[in-house]
DNA sequence: AATTTTATCTGACTAAAGTCAGAGAATGTT
DNA sequence: AACATTCTCTGACTTTAGTCAGATAAAATT
């Protein structure tokens, strides 16, 4: 563990030193480094000006004042809103493109740099442990945090939920035969619903709800496809049984489809066994639970 | 090729951001970046005002108000070196090691952030491929560069040299009976000696001199025993064999003695072949030759 | 002993980065 | 229609970071 933190904090101080480098280079193309990056990402994932100055977090006056000069260089082109005319939209121009291609060469000739000094092997092997650092410290950053099953993030996911289970059940799936889609059992006190998110966009969700004094069922159990393989269900699920703890349960159950082989895999590596039917849903072929 | 590059870039963008919290938490402790970061440097390597310097790449004016500042919080006591009065020794005071302390608690808090949301196996397999990354990362930032065998770096390599082969060979090693130490046959424009360095640090060595018109012959090839196995002593013999090959040599020639196993390994793998003696060295008992 | 070099310090700057308090216009809410 | 909120802009600031040209003293070199 001590070793962990250590191994983390040099590999934090040794890429780091190479990364401000790019911001170095971003230097000495005539423009301050504030009005670089607001260029650079103006140029990558765009935006109004509302939305850049959440994105990077700056002082709405001071971003005003970066626009109006990159403005005045003739990078960009600032005009109020079609849909609201207190915002304005944010367009490059023919300059601006350029100049933000200059800077994505930059960024290349570093990637480049550090790869250059390594042979085929090692450079294969970077690339690969990047890839898996990247993708752990985005597992790092999903949140899971419980609200209402009625917000807008927890209805857009249990959309997909359905909308996934109708196209890969064999009859395909009707949430109202399954029996009645009512969020209030998902609400505190007995229940509750979590959903996890990537970056603020909502990427998986799970519900508790009580069945009797010292059960609980998981229901609603998802993960948004392109972020599987991060362990976000075994992290949804680790939750939901935490929850379910707190509020005096014993054991969980939970029902799943013989489709579903992923959800029995992690069911099964997390100490769940299956048991006879507890419940008569039509569309449950495994009945799982867990004593807590 | 291409999506290499990618990966670097993204691997530096989800990475910087990242490394970036931690100098904003550094601010907030009542003193700006510039001098927190001088103040973690003095903790952690320590050092006179000029190595600080060196190592920060202050300007001397600037880093002199910055001591200035830290000495009038309390931080730290500066005094005129006891050999060399002109330089500054620095040391912290009991504030100034408690305020390095919380500086570390910071970054280890930002390091078990980074953990904290992953499970063990994730943990691991993030911590294994951080350590991977910052392996290559220290091989690609080393330099190989041309420079006269008689340098104090390129000196200081020969006679680690020399006396590792002193250890190691069961004979011991006398570079007298190996033939004279001419430094001169590796100057050009004949011959060419190269120098390795990490972070200004000589850490490897080998020479080139001519044997006839179209051979030359590769000597004191070397690197430290704490960066073996970063691929350099790869680097070093193929930036030889390109020198050797802009001299207009057609072929290079080596010996070696039987214990340096991983140098016949290395030696082997670059496509050189065992050949019959081409000199009388009593310490050699194996000659290889590679064609250009 | 005279000269040069090195390490630091000081004064006088500049540019960049950021903060804060309003003001004005558009949009939402009651 | 009145009021509150949101988004942007402007003016007036401050702090931070960094540069540059000497000045001074100690050490190294000639």
């Amino acid at each position: 563990m001590f070793s962990q933190i250590d191994q983390v904090r040099r590999f934090n101080r040794v890429v780091s030193q190479r990364a401000g480098t790019l911001d170095q280079s971003y230097l000495g193309q005539g423009r301050p480094l504030g009005e670089a990056r607001l260029l650079f990402e103006i140029g990558h994932d765009g935006g109004n000006a509302r939305e850049l100055r959440d994105r990077l977090g700056l002082d709405s006056g001071y971003l005003s004042r970066l626009l109006r000069a990159l403005e005045s260089q003739g990078m960009i082109v600032v005009t109020p809103s079609e849909t609201d005319r207190r915002v304005r939209d944010i367009q490059l121009t023919d300059a601006g493109r350029a100049q933000v291609e200059t800077y994505d060469r930059l960024s290349d000739d570093l990637a480049s740099s550090i790869l250059a000094p390594l042979d085929e092997r090692q450079k294969a092997k970077l690339v690969e442990a990047m890839a898996q650092v990247e993708r752990l410290y985005r597992a790092a950053a999903v949140t899971v945090s419980a609200e209402s099953p009625a917000t807008v993030d927890a209805r857009a996911c249990v959309d997909q939920y359905i909308r996934e289970l109708n196209q890969r059940f064999d009859t395909g799936y009707d949430p109202d035969t399954a029996g009645p889609l009512d969020d209030s059992e998902f609400l505190p006190p007995d229940g509750v619903f979590v959903v996890a998110r990537l970056d603020g966009k909502a990427i998986g969700c799970g519900g508790l709800k009580r069945l009797d004094a010292e059960t609980g069922e998981i229901k609603r159990l998802w993960v948004s496809p392109d972020t599987r393989g991060l362990g976000l269900g075994r992290r949804l699920l680790v939750e939901l049984e935490a929850l379910a703890q707190q509020r005096g349960m014993a054991r969980v159950c939970l029902d799943t489809n013989g489709t579903l082989v992923e959800a029995q895999a992690l069911y099964h590596a997390q100490g769940y066994v299956e048991v006879a039917p507890y419940n008569d849903n039509p569309y449950a072929q495994h009945w799982f639970e867990k004593r807590l």
